[in-house]
DNA sequence: TGCAGTGTATTATCATATTAATACACCAAC
DNA sequence: GTTGGTGTATTAATATGATAATACACTGCA
């Protein structure tokens, strides 16, 4: 997978897990992909999905069973969207108005654009 | 000032000028800060400001005078403008739409806010 | 019991970002 | 011509991120 240059990869896993876990793709308390099975698909060192899954662990996300592989938390999908929830409109909402302002989009053409957008999804 | 620690601080740099090159409050063809100046007002090395501007040197955006300073060219606004549009229309729109849903946020609420934060702006 | 699949830990190497301290070269103005 | 403010260049030190290669410990299951 290509990664975005200018943030660590193994924060840009992390926000992909939070993808999954928003979207329902993973549920609560059901087992997550093993560090040595993500490192392939993602095509990283298993030292830097550990690193997100550290992570993840001291934010209550995900818990260990020794020897069984990680699994999600029970509120592991409430934790997630308040956290995001919280993060978007706190640090990233206010920096996006003025980004559209700059750019001279307007509400009622950025509403349109999202409108379609539901309509006629892209693949991600 | 205070960075985000997840990127780069001379990329953070960057962006910083791109908003007040965007804003109007560097028009081209003007002077900008001293290397040594502006690292004393954002508080960092020197370095890392000339980091930023052999970037920005480098996009076309500023060019150098030896001896004198650093100055916005010519087309530095069109360059800025096309540049961060292009950016936020292909890379950051179709994550932001996505992550909307995520969040439960519909079109006509986000239309809202927006249109809230146009008749009384944040301080930024 | 033994094995295969887990996570855990350790050590090393490399690249990048950031800071720091200097020294030098250029230019404008007095 | 000297001075003060510019950018430029160099060297060093530190921290972090990422990769790599191993070895070890735990668990479930045949």
């Amino acid at each position: 997978m290509e990664f975005n240059d200018n943030i660590a990869i193994y924060l840009q896993i992390a926000n992909l897990i939070y993808d999954r876990i928003l979207s329902g793709e993973w549920k609560p308390m059901e087992r997550i992909p093993a560090i040595r099975e993500l490192s392939v698909t993602l095509e990283v060192n298993p030292n830097t999905v550990m690193r997100t899954y550290q992570l993840l662990e001291t934010l209550n996300i995900i818990t260990v069973k020794r020897g069984t592989g990680f699994y999600l938390t029970e509120n592991s999908y409430d934790l997630v969207f308040s956290n995001q929830k919280k993060t978007f409109l706190d640090e990233q909402l206010p920096n996006l108005f003025k980004k559209l302002q700059l750019l001279n989009i307007t509400p009622e053409e950025f509403k349109k654009w999202y409108e379609e957008n539901l309509m006629n999804p892209l693949k991600s």
